[in-house]
DNA sequence: GATGAATGAGAGTTCATTCAT
DNA sequence: AATGAATGAACTCTCATTCAT
């Protein structure tokens, strides 16, 4: 086994490290881990990577980066046009993030609070986590925004507020479904009924 | 300050514990960081603890199980009157959360998503874990039906998905907050707006 | 094995690793074969010590710094003396320097070269070597001085190219040493005939 | 750049050794640094050379090897002339020795004190050494007896005791050298005014 | 000739834990 | 109740060396 693709390798080392991760956390996971989950040795770890600071950079900028900017670019289209209905390209939005997680919902979840934690110690973490929520932000709240002109949205709770608040929502429910697994995260659809303002069209799931 | 009592190290094991805690994680933490923290000397963390799994636990059980009980005595009470402000009862209790809260919010939350990993590789942790979701689970619960029953809180939405949404948003915030200190923590309260019925009574803060 | 005094096993620590650095270096030196060397585990090294690199600059400071102290505070008095003896007092000076060494001879000049070497990556040892090189340089200078002075060292070389001669030629024997042990040290004495004028008591060893 | 005449590359290894050599010492310049540095990677150095021991022996060859082949062939000459000044010889001597050291005279001198540490613990290098000290001991013990012989050099010391200064006082200058750069290493001309006899041409540079 | 992925031994360092004092 | 020396396992990282390509 002297002999395989650089990249076949780092792919390997950045999927294993996602996965146990959120086992045991970034920190508590060894370069020796993670090289015998893939059948390589400690060694090479360094054939790929720097550091295991760098590792952790990598993992963040290939997997946790990835998804956001699928979306960035359709639904604001969507959003121009005439007659769109907010309400679902929201559920869209949010459909589309369960379909990333997928199976994974755990993993991402407890991979998102090691990143929150190694915030505390590691600036390029800290900085990185606050753009992301920046991104999330941003872009949630162009359509709220949207839903409130079209009169879709209440308006007599501020845009950024009502912003933060699905946010904050979204990422509770990861944090109850780390405590309670057996919780139906698909309850979170049930804000829509509170910020949207008469909808005939009740909603499913 | 070769001696003291016991019981007094003990104390200032714990507290410091829980003040580092949030600083580095449990795990990162040194039982000399603790130590040395409290000016005393690595070896007599024994005295008092059987171990760094032990000394978790009793963090846990005097800080974290605490706050709840002062509260679940005094509010079931209030809930039985004829005619009670479910709302008004609900915004205390959130209210005395954040006192509770105080300064320390960052710590708290950084404590409890620790914990949250910990969780992962600790049976014990993940049974309390549980246990204390439980248990704030049914208290709000508590609350949310006996505003129902009393047509306050509107009743197209299931008491419990009520309840979770509340707890989730509750957390959610504190995430928020982790990333982005300078968030408003107290928008939290307008989730009252959507839950409660026709409410002329406009909420401050 | 449990309990030693700190002082004793960090003097043995100190010793140890001045008696082995003349055989591998510094850098080959693991703190494993010091600590082995002494009966103790590696892990215990970093009771006494905070880092190998702190180990190098005690073994400089109570080894290498020693010695021209006990020097450097007889032997001016002895040079105000009005009828002195400066062959003399040099000679002495000499004699008492191997004393120091000793049997440790070569010992010390290894070490010595592995500083010298280990200067080139690390300020403080660079500084402390010229520093050292100084001390000495300064000292013998004003011997030399004084010899002049007395009209007993000649006076058509340079006092400062004469104390340069004495300290080359003294460090240049010990090179020779360390590449050929058989070499009789003691010829260094001969640099006196040249350096003293008219002296009528010839004298070798 | 992928392939070029395994003799060049050879080459090139062998004078980017030699050259870094006197900054980290051999032991701690790695394979990685060598090759890195003459842009060709790690796994080739294996084509040229069996192992890092390999190399070592073959930059002492090569390079600390030539120069005292350059001379030992005319000097020996002119010594046999009937009216030859062997001061100018010797002086000669020394200048060509500086001429081949060139700017690269602390390089030298810190590979030559690395060679010295590392015969500690490698038979081969240690024999090496000495071989190379006895050949120059050899070549001007052959110029001070002849120096003697014509009643240049005094006759009151040892002829292999002067030798010996004579190679002392060039190598001590040379630690000098390394602690102090600013000395001034012509200065070891002065030596030249003490061992020869009435020298009516004083001289320094 | 050159590449670079892989190896495995060993380095310095940290740390929970034990124990004589 | 407190100390601090000692332990040993685990960690990240380095590096000479091998080998399929």
């Amino acid at each position: 086994m002297k002999s395989s693709t650089g990249i076949e390798t780092k792919r390997k080392i950045l999927d294993a490290t996602f996965q146990l991760m959120a086992d045991k956390g970034f920190d508590a996971l060894s370069i020796d881990d993670i090289m015998t989950s893939i059948g390589r040795t400690k060694g090479s770890f360094y054939v790929h990577f720097k550091s295991k600071e760098e590792l952790l950079y990598e993992v963040m900028r290939t997997r946790l980066d990835r998804g956001h900017d699928r979306m960035t670019e359709e639904i604001p289209k969507e959003l121009t046009k005439d007659k769109c209905n907010v309400r679902a390209i929201l559920e869209k939005v949010i459909a589309e993030i369960h379909a990333i997680l997928g199976n994974d919902r755990l993993t991402w979840a407890f991979a998102y609070y090691h990143l929150l934690i190694h915030s505390r110690k590691d600036e390029f973490v800290r900085v990185w986590l606050e753009a992301n929520a920046d991104q999330w932000s941003t872009f949630l709240n162009i359509i709220v925004k949207r839903g409130q002109e079209l009169g879709q949205i209440r308006t007599d709770v501020d845009t950024q507020t009502i912003t933060n608040m699905l946010m904050g929502i979204v990422v509770g429910y990861d944090i109850l479904f780390m405590v309670k697994p057996q919780i139906d995260v698909s309850e979170v659809y049930h804000i829509h009924d509170w910020m949207f303002v008469n909808d005939p069209s009740s909603k499913d799931e």
